[in-house]
DNA sequence: CTGTTAGCGCGTTCAC
DNA sequence: GTGAACGCGCTAACAG
């Protein structure tokens, strides 16, 4: 079922039914018809495989992530299908395995599939290794991650102002004696959590005490583990700020083997906004990343280095997070006006 | 960059790099040692585009699911890829929106890009059209979901076993009045998980009084609704069937408005078992679907199909799902010898 | 063992 | 407005 056997029902020849199904205003109403008709009646589609080979356009474009089972991956990857979608261009993904051996493999496969474009989601690339990669393949955007060498291929959530957002809740409800688990320092989301965390503090004439804020590795084992290294120093605080939901989960889960009330003793907040962060009890209050609107804006760049059609600065790099306020985090001030909103 | 600029450089026919590439058995070591290098110096990678034209096979299998963003089809996908890989085939997924026309334009469009077969997560879509399409499409097979005019070709969790092991754990645990929370009955899950826990009571001389069941719709709003329902009765139970992990979230969450406690007044049993099982308080006892592994199964599957290199009879089609003992089922029997071990 | 020749299925010039 | 001819980058059949 070719092209071929449409021209031959049709009397037409293979360039016009070509024709009819690319430009159709370019052939006769008639011709037209008869061709649409040849079509399905035989029920023909044409292989995009060799469309792609002769018009040397694939309409695709290919995303990186760690894997698919994560809904922090999913989330995004739908906001990549999402924008793709309506644009005519196909999304096609392939997980790294969270390696960067994955990583790499994964971009060229994509690349060698005549993908127009690449996103990639990296976590375990060096910022070396991704600028010369940018540098070598102009069509390719960092998906929620910034480089400095190409901010105007990053885009990116403002970690900085995510965790100020924390840090002024939580001043704005009265605590005083801050702790924070930090992800790891390989991490510049960590980083600038924390200093964004910190500055808010600073302004409103606070400071984290420094065996108050530990390190954990982002999943929940190692906010369990970073909560009791917490609780140990003995040194006492009224709210954690965790650069994750998983680790808050983990310090929750510590707390309640210390039979430490939350948010009555202390109060947790998260960063994600996860699924988990509604089914925590308390609720988790947490610092949400708008990763489908993330994705949407890393595909969209895509497509435009891919078709140069749109003019790139249009598109929205920088993200802000936004406060999800549930209940995991106590009302120190009587005079304060705000009210817990659980949903 | 192509093969030719490669044969050039080395001074080979392009049929010679061709086949260092594909068949490097069949060539002089020096010659291939010659075409490796200029591979290498010109860091060449072949079009699999036009390799997958010239040869007309893609090494690929196409996969849908309802979205990316659940890690319920994650973990599936997580699975078919992780099958495929090691045989060397590439995974291409596309999502369906959960709509069953987007189940049909998917299908369709992966197959116009020339996968070797697809792996179908269907929702949406009847049994008939199922039938035509299955029958159309012989490389086609079923995830998760059983089709009785093809079971060869359907790669599915044996719900009626699922049912029955709740069962038999409430009854274990001393509970003889129960309650359950079916999915919609347009999903056959549903009806098969209800008849093996029906079946398991009765093996108990126990039953299910009839107003004591009722429909949600699978997610966590739907749950909340059912469980008021099934308050308002008034009949009075002590453990509750719910067949999806989001649907016991919710009636949790209308035992805790209510001040019922969950496991002490009542206990719940979930199904699925998402991440979201093991964050909620009590932490949930549930049914877990081994989802990686029949993704993997499916994979397996789909490939036998289009390579018909493997004995397709080998590979598992019916999955057994598993109990997962956490907190929220209370132990009503003193003489009861498990132990609860949450984890 | 290697090169030559023909396509794969389609898009895209050109003439007409 | 339409068709013939060529080519996309590669693999496969056949000679030699």
């Amino acid at each position: 079922m070719t092209i071929l056997d449409v021209s031959n029902y049709a009397g037409v020849s293979t360039a016009t039914v070509s024709r009819v199904i690319n430009k159709p205003e370019l052939v006769d109403a008639k011709t037209r018809d008869l061709v649409t008709d040849a079509i399905a009646h035989l029920g023909y589609r044409p292989n995009q495989v060799a469309r792609g080979l002769a018009s040397r356009s694939s309409r695709t474009i290919g995303v990186v992530i760690n894997n698919f089972s994560a809904t922090y991956y999913g989330r995004m990857l739908d906001g990549v299908d999402r924008a793709l979608r309506p644009l005519g261009y196909k999304t096609i993904a392939e997980s790294s395995r969270e390696a960067s051996e994955g990583e790499r493999e994964a971009w060229l496969s994509l690349l060698d599939r005549q993908c127009e474009a690449v996103v990639i989601h990296s976590d375990s690339l060096e910022d070396e290794e991704l600028t010369l990669l940018l540098e070598r393949y102009p069509t390719c955007v960092l998906m929620n991650r910034f480089l400095a060498s190409h901010p105007e291929r990053s885009i990116y959530l403002d970690n900085v102002r995510g965790g100020a957002l924390a840090a002024r809740f939580l001043v704005k409800n009265g605590h005083r004696d801050m702790a924070m688990i930090c992800g790891p320092d390989r991490f510049y989301e960590a980083n600038d959590r924390a200093r964004g965390f910190k500055e808010e503090l600073a302004r409103a004439g606070l400071t984290l005490a420094p065996e108050l804020t530990v390190q954990g590795n982002f999943r929940e084992q190692g906010g369990l583990e970073a909560m009791d290294t917490l609780l140990e120093t003995r040194k006492p605080f009224t709210a954690l700020f965790c650069h994750s939901d998983e680790m808050a989960a983990g310090a929750l889960e510590a707390c309640r083997r210390r039979d430490i009330g939350v948010p009555e003793q202390i109060s947790i907040i998260g960063f994600d906004d996860l699924d988990v962060a509604r089914h925590m009890t308390p609720k988790l209050t947490t610092i949400r990343q708008p990763l489908g609107d993330i994705g949407e804006a890393a595909g969209l760049a895509a497509h435009a280095l891919a078709t140069k059609t749109e003019s790139a600065d249009l598109i929205q790099r920088v993200f802000v997070a936004e406060l999800v306020d549930r209940a995991s985090v106590a009302r120190l001030r009587s005079n304060d006006t705000s009210t817990s909103q659980p949903d």
